[in-house]
DNA sequence: ACCAATTACAACTACTTAGTTGGAAAATGG
DNA sequence: CCATTTTCCAACTAAGTAGTTGTAATTGGT
């Protein structure tokens, strides 16, 4: 049989990937990866250094092909609110990108991991963000991003918070699929209308309020 | 010397507050609670039990003291974005209720624990909802409160996400502030005008968009 | 077919962990 | 002031844990 350390490595990262994601960073157990892996464990040490390595490349992997998975395609709002309709559907499907990355934020704080790379994937998303919503600035497309983000990564990794809040009915999962792309087609909405009036104090639609 | 074991317990169970805000349930170390709470590791097992009812007590405590701390005010879709802005502050300010929402939300899964009281203090939120923006539904309120939590509970907890997608200029927060309080302001418009001309198949404002 | 380099792995090590225990110190009631 | 109960704690245990090592199998170049 031949040699085919990549299969080795990509089964180890396989198995990393499921491990982190349901236990993270502390809880992972490396014996757990390995024989899941069905590989022995030494090969992780020699292949990712040591148990942050491994996580680290297991972010790094799951979170940049998650950017491929799911681009933004077309113009204007509605655009913006289909990204997030699709975005929450796939977050729906398969939780690994939204658990890790909450892993992430929790375990490593402001240590982010893939740090050239990463700061590409998001720029590349606020481009296609400004090519939806054209005139609208680079920080507004960042925001309304991490807003999409925010509605569509939570809901898998809080799966409680839906039934705490809004009770267990069936069809709760379309309902509140509805809600995250219509708030997503109000904020982008805005943000046109601010574009379109560049310099107006007055918006078209939905006037930025003035609370606290 | 008289037994304060009120105070034992409370010195307990800040510690612990503390170790799992910042390191999970997994990452928690029994020996570190007692050692910075001063109190010998004996108590724990006494007093809760073991690591999970420990963890179990934090969370419960934290979580319930949040719900009275920022309540919802006034009427009106500014009183929910006015809400929003508040507890945005004050995650801001103390990130201890998101993280612990979120690392329960990663190791624990859909298994919650002090379900009666938190389901109460939901259900209370939700009327609170309901009072601001009269004629809306239950499901409605809910959906506008998971929203408000997703978007102000994530940014405590994904810090350098912010960074990542719209640069580290001064006067960051001061705009995703404004971002997430605009937000729920159009939300909460949308649903409150909904609301208004019940039946009718036209909003006054932001009609729903017909999207994917 | 042989040999040096690489890949695989079982057994091992040094250390940490949650949880326990036996007895000392302090409070309470008579 | 003594007997009983409760609170406290240092030392202990049993079960993992990440990471290492010595050795055998497998490879490609010659």
């Amino acid at each position: 049989m031949a040699w085919d350390t990549e299969r080795t490595k990509s089964l180890l990262l396989e198995a990393a990937t499921s491990e982190f994601c349901t236990r993270g960073l502390a809880g992972a157990r490396i014996d757990r990866i390995a024989a899941e892996a069905g590989v022995n464990k030494e090969r992780i040490y020699q292949y990712f250094g040591n148990k942050n390595g491994l996580f680290d490349a297991v972010i790094v992997a799951a979170l940049s092909s998650l950017m491929d998975e799911v681009p933004i395609h077309g113009e204007g709002p509605e655009a913006m609110a289909n990204y997030a309709g699709r975005l929450f559907d796939h977050h729906q499907d398969d939780a690994t990108a939204p658990r890790l990355l909450f892993w992430e934020g929790l375990e490593r704080g402001t240590e982010v991991v893939g740090l050239p790379k990463r700061m590409a994937n998001c720029a590349s998303k606020v481009n296609s963000t400004i090519a939806a919503l054209p005139g609208i600035s680079k920080e507004d497309a960042g925001d309304l991003l991490i807003t999409i983000v925010s509605l569509c990564d939570t809901a898998p990794v809080l799966p409680a918070l839906d039934g705490l809040m809004a009770g267990n009915d069936p069809g709760r999962l379309e309902r509140r699929r509805a809600a995250v792309v219509r708030t997503v087609y109000l904020a982008a909405s805005a943000l046109a209308a601010e574009a379109a009036s560049a310099g107006s104090p007055t918006a078209e639609i939905a006037p930025a309020p003035v609370v606290q």
